[in-house]
DNA sequence: AGCCTTTGTTACCCTTTGTTACCCACGGTT
DNA sequence: AACCGTGGGTAACAAAGGGTAACAAAGGCT
């Protein structure tokens, strides 16, 4: 698997920027295809394996975040979203779902195709080590399951549960959780944040004696599971 | 085991950086093995000795202090930080826990490679009080155990006795304790340790009687457990 | 409408951590 | 040995963080 090209995909409406991404990329050997909405994007994936795809937030007919979230229902291609300098990292990092990385425009070439590669390389490597022991969490149906059982989730609990999955082994906030579940400006009291987490506890509980969520004392939660 | 290779593992997410680094210590025999997430690195922990691990402070999914202390949770190998310039030195060689040395960013490669030798060498003249009889702890579930005893600590409780193991057979003084454990800007008094250790005791001696921690007057504590 | 599920709020309690205060132990001095 | 000053142990209180029961509100379904 040495220098083997690499075939990515961009959705990208804005068409110079594509183009010249595209000619960037192919001197280090990545063939790059190129769709400048989402359907156009959407089809491409259906007819071929792409080992990455880049994907702008602002595009039209459909947000990226939408385009993301149809994605995954049935692939788990790794995602790297391009936004707007400033806001919305937050949201792309934790929730909003699935996406595995981002950059800000305007962003370093060097450094989108460094990042792309890297998630290509994990995406080839974790078909080894892939998660069979952990708690796992299907949150189409709102399930989490462990071993050979399994409950039934409420939404929100499916949310923060995989915001917490997703940083595994690092302590997230109250407020980090409050923001990426409700949004920056939410006026919900955070002990909400609380009471959410005590729910989800009972709930796996049934599945295993295992702690799952750590509380870290006047810094927030940490999920761990192994 | 003169000139034998060296097997060392670097966990650093900069593509372009690893390699570099790789390529360079080549010429000094070394076999730098990289895995650019951290999961990815545990799992090659798991299937390999290698003699030193170098570990990116800035990682994705988890930050290095975590996997530090995952790792240090079964295993002794050698660790050197890379750090960001500037803060974090006392967190790095203090908690956070159980990393030998750090270098911070950028480095010259040649001292890379000289504290990787050095390390590398200590840890195989270390085949000394390799801890199977003494006491465990584990931070993840805050537990503390002896022979067949166990009992449940805090967090602060966990980092402390954590510190002082660390440092088994040193005295390390009430300020450093603080410093490690709060940060150095911390406002509490020190007198806050005295009693923290004094809880601490109440739980040890659970155990068994020995004194674990052992006082030196006007300079700080000492763990001891054999 | 009536009922159920989900989510938010309040309130109470327990745990963890920090502070104060009092006392004793150690070590040096006489 | 007796004395004394300092440092350290810890009981007792205080403050803060967090868990969760119980109720309330909001939304969905029949």
């Amino acid at each position: 698997m040495g220098a083997m090209k690499q075939e990515f995909l961009m959705i990208d409406d804005d068409v110079d920027l594509s183009q010249l991404v595209k000619q960037y990329v192919a001197q280090f050997d990545i063939d790059l295809t190129l769709a400048h909405e989402p359907r156009e994007g959407l089809a491409l994936l259906d007819t071929k394996q792409f080992g990455v795809l880049i994907l702008d937030v602002m595009l039209p007919e459909m947000d990226g975040f939408e385009v993301c979230k149809r994605i995954r229902q049935n692939s788990n291609i790794p995602i790297l979203m391009l936004t707007a300098r400033g806001d919305l990292t937050d949201k792309v990092l934790g929730l909003e779902l699935g996406c595995d990385d981002y950059l800000a425009k305007p962003f370093e070439p060097r450094e989108l195709v460094a990042r792309c590669m890297s998630l290509a390389r994990r995406a080839q490597q974790s078909v080894l080590p892939k998660n069979t022991e952990g708690l796992k969490l299907d949150s189409q149906l709102l399930k989490a399951s462990f071993a050979d059982k399994s409950v039934d989730l409420t939404s929100m609990e499916a949310d923060a549960l995989q915001i917490l999955i997703k940083h595994r082994g690092e302590v997230v906030s109250r407020d980090d959780l409050l923001n990426l579940l409700k949004g920056i400006d939410s006026e919900v009291f955070s002990r909400s944040i609380d009471i959410l987490i005590s729910r989800l506890r009972v709930k796996l509980k049934q599945l295993s004696d295992k702690p799952f969520i750590f509380t870290a004392r006047g810094k927030g939660y940490r999920f761990w599971d192994e």
